[in-house]
DNA sequence: CAAACGATCGGCT
DNA sequence: GCCGATCGTTTGC
């Protein structure tokens, strides 16, 4: 396996980032057991100038201070009360940028995955289900084992239980979609940029 | 200190 | 398609 070092996250260009992480192996390995999916959808947000992004206008609060560190750490928060929502810290400290993991297709540890979100056993599931299991960024946290008080994760320390590494699946250009990124409304004109990617052939993306 | 509000999901119609 | 669940974070009084 083949880690992602800092250098890929620590690239100023989230969109870039955001782009390349598609097609790359997302793991959670707690307690000796290992989980993983193929990252099929994303979405980049980008601090200061992105109204949807929790760090709009350099805003420091407890809660947001992972996402001015160095790139390379988890940056995971409560959504709605019950979801928790993983996301990528990119670009040199001080740069609140972060790319939200929206959707995987699973690839390892299925058995877990399934006992997490209180599935049945995998074999028995039907093609919707299966796709439901770790399609949603809440949907996936779960199935990892991920939660809030991981937040400030590093993902490049080889003793970290979380990261991402590479596989050898490359995504081209042409099979990469993008769009608005999802229930950002209230966020003006930013809500209309179209930084949410996915790979067009994945039933793995909503 | 109180209250409003989400980068959502799943179940039901 | 619509709606209810559910709670940490943030903001305003």
């Amino acid at each position: 396996m083949t880690r992602l070092t800092a250098d890929f996250y620590l690239r100023d260009d989230v969109l870039t980032v955001a782009r390349e992480l598609l097609g790359k192996v997302l793991v959670t390995q707690f307690d000796g057991q290992r989980t993983a999916g193929i990252i099929t959808e994303v979405e980049a947000y980008r601090a200061p100038e992105d109204r949807a992004c929790h760090a709009y206008g350099n805003r420091r609060t407890p809660r947001t201070e992972v996402m001015f560190r160095p790139g390379g750490c988890a940056y995971i928060y409560l959504c709605y009360g019950l979801h928790h929502l993983f996301n990528v810290v990119t670009g040199p400290e001080g740069m609140a940028h972060a790319v939200l993991i929206r959707a995987i297709e699973p690839l390892e540890g299925h058995a877990l995955m399934c006992q997490r979100r209180k599935y049945a056993a995998w074999e028995s599931l039907s093609n919707r289900q299966k796709m439901a299991l770790t399609t949603g960024p809440g949907a996936l946290a779960q199935a990892l084992g991920i939660h809030a008080r991981q937040s400030g994760q590093s993902l490049t320390d080889p003793a970290s239980p979380m990261w991402i590494e590479e596989q050898g699946l490359r995504i081209a250009d042409k099979d990469i979609a993008c769009g608005p990124r999802i229930g950002v409304d209230y966020a003006g004109e930013c809500a209309a940029w179209e930084w949410r990617f996915w790979i067009k052939q994945s039933p793995f993306v909503r």
